[in-house]
DNA sequence: ATGACGATTTACT
DNA sequence: GTAAATCGTCATA
């Protein structure tokens, strides 16, 4: 308790609808600590709001309910964690009360603390490519600028070291997984961009709503 | 039991 | 710009 702990976000910051969440979300700060007490943190730059039962792109859409998708409905301030195209993990940050199964997708943060460790967490994917022994190859590994650490929702769970073991829990009380708030750092209305959402095309008539909420100009958005 | 499909990323033409 | 990687999950049978 020596220095001064920024606040956490308190439960009924999360438990409004997901369009309000998502727009708050930017500018606060996502914190993750690792078992050895090393903390990874940066500031939320990129949302997306998912509007449950009605939203044609959501993964709860028509109620659906499975074993995947469970935590949607755990209600504001848990996580949804999802495993995707064989390989990704995405995260998002439930809102609203647990008969409204709404979410907010975390697609790109700003590294703020620990970057070194997030750019070998991102580094750990190079596979044995089979193109063994030639010599006269560029080095394998460049390293990965800052902007590219967490500028997208597989990203920065890989950055963050965050995967289906996270689903579920609590961010209002787990200790190694939470969001600050930041007031200093919480963007004006004026910053916030809005959008369609990405990787949406099957969702018909919910392809083009503006869903997506990023801060104008910040380098560490998945796209901008 | 089987098959189609991703709320993505990366590398390559 | 296109394509490959890669597998848990879910709907269908």
């Amino acid at each position: 308790m020596s220095d001064k702990a920024l606040a956490r976000l308190p439960r009924n910051f999360y438990t409004r609808d997901s369009v309000t969440v998502a727009k708050a979300l930017l500018g606060q700060q996502l914190v993750r600590v690792l078992d050895d007490g090393t903390r990874l943190a940066g500031i939320i730059v990129e949302t997306e709001a998912y509007l449950g039962k009605p939203d044609k792109a959501a993964h709860t859409f028509n109620g659906r309910r499975t074993d995947r998708n469970a935590s949607m409905w755990l209600g504001g301030g848990f996580t949804y964690v999802y495993f995707t195209y064989g390989m990704h993990f995405c995260m998002n940050v439930v809102a609203s009360q647990s008969e409204h199964p709404v979410a907010v997708l975390l697609r790109a943060v700003e590294p703020t603390e620990s970057i070194e460790i997030m750019r070998r967490h991102r580094l750990a994917r190079s596979k044995a490519k089979g193109r063994s022994k030639s010599a006269t190859v560029q080095s394998p590994e460049k390293t990965i600028p800052d902007t590219n650490l967490c500028s997208g929702p597989a990203k920065l769970c890989q950055a963050f070291a965050i995967d289906r073991t996270w689903d579920g829990i609590d961010l209002a009380t787990h200790e190694q997984l939470f969001i600050e708030q930041r007031r200093k750092r919480t963007f004006p209305a004026a910053q916030i961009h809005v959008g369609p959402r990405v990787g949406v095309d099957y969702a018909g008539e919910w392809v083009d709503k503006p869903l997506r909420f990023y801060i104008r100009g910040n380098s560490h958005v998945s796209r901008p």
